[in-house]
DNA sequence: AATTCATTAAAACGTTTGTTTGAATCATAC
DNA sequence: GTATGATTCAAACAAACGTTTTAATGAATT
């Protein structure tokens, strides 16, 4: 049966869990399968019987989440579209639909939302190709609903310069949650004593740098 | 001799200019000693030769210019010091000691330069153990003289507020640079037309995010 | 011309890599 | 209980990995 769900967990899923970990921590090329086949407690062969290649295993860590958060992102932009019933909504509002959403996720660290979106942050960085193509799909459909979202509520801004600031919104977003670590060393020790603060700094970070005022060289 | 610089150019610099741009493309662990040595056009034996291993030939590729950018960026911020007399800084220019001075590095793409702010930015999130603790004591002295001067100029904001704000710029100019790629393919084509709008439009995000109002949660 | 030392060259070292194989085991259906 | 199909297992595969070794080459010194 395809239909699964013992008490321990399915192997499929220790497979996942335990990729998704190691992924996060030392990457795809530095993560071997026996690595992963001996974290989540099955045998060596068991990745290639239920996941084809690695590059398939890959894949399916990604999709495993980020189906679900890009629906959760458009889920909250149509609540925001509905309640504005045509009246403009503000960018504060959308910014929060899409990276409030993805911190909220990043904030579940017992379900794995925390690990995920660490290795998700460290992977634009480190795109292989295939994995940049799959990712571009993933996020295609979303990412054109806010941007076209974003046009509307701000139509005195140029275009071009929305796609900057999202672009850059997505750098710092991705940052604060897969770099920690590395800043942590950079900057001294980093009180990491309360990581629910996060996501409010965060948040009024990239909203102050979503309102700044244009910069010259983009006036002329 | 120790010294060197025939014509064409020198065995260690071609190897470290090889490493320096497969690093960059295909991550530490995804790069092997025959790509690298392919590349450059020497023996696959001179790498060890040159550097011992390959871990040595890591922190060589960091260090030949990550401690020329950290000395240019304390020497911008010791013009801005000797400039005030003891008078605040703007923190504008202070941010534009520390950040543009990299952004005026990325913008050297025939030199390396360009290549190699993108190896660094995709490094803080892909961070090696041997490689973070040699990127902390890389960046210690730089980043803790850019903080007491950013506590100075910034007095009556709390000094955790600006350690944080200091860690999302990092992470968005990082971003930026690095990113490039993944984001492209995410946000649909994105014109790479002129890179030298970056530098422009990423310090005002940066100088936005900075004087952003403080978040509630911050405030408590 | 002979010697010395740094560098380059080709070949091999033992491990580890992702993947495949064929038999053993399991649960379910007949 | 026997057959069926899915899953697990131990073992092996060729290929690629970082590193080492030993000999050949080069240019400078004596």
């Amino acid at each position: 049966m395809a239909e699964a769900g013992s008490r321990t967990t399915d192997t499929r899923s220790r497979i996942l869990d335990a990729a998704e970990v190691l992924f996060m921590e030392n990457g795809f090329d530095g993560t071997s399968m026996r690595m992963i086949t001996s974290r989540a407690e099955v045998n060596l062969a068991a990745v290639n019987y239920h996941f084809g290649t690695k590059e398939l295993l890959i894949q399916e860590v990604f999709r495993r989440r980020l189906t679900s958060l890009n629906q959760a992102r458009i889920a909250a932009l149509e609540v925001l579209e509905v309640e504005a019933a045509g009246a403009p909504i503000k960018p504060s509002r959308i910014v929060d639909a899409f990276f409030g959403t993805a911190l909220r996720m990043a904030a579940d660290v017992e379900g794995g939302g925390h690990t995920f979106m660490r290795l998700l942050g460290r992977t634009y960085t480190e795109p292989s190709e295939f994995v940049r193509q799959f990712l571009a799909e993933e996020y295609a459909e979303c990412v054109d609903r806010f941007l076209t979202a974003l046009y509307r509520a701000v139509p005195e801004v140029d275009r071009k310069e929305i796609l900057w600031r999202f672009h850059f919104m997505m750098g710092a977003m991705s940052y604060a949650i897969a770099g920690t670590d590395a800043l942590q060393l950079v900057t001294g020790k980093f009180d990491d004593e309360d990581p629910s603060q996060l996501a409010p700094r965060l948040m009024s970070f990239l909203l102050g740098g979503l309102r700044a005022p244009l910069a010259e060289a983009s006036l002329r």
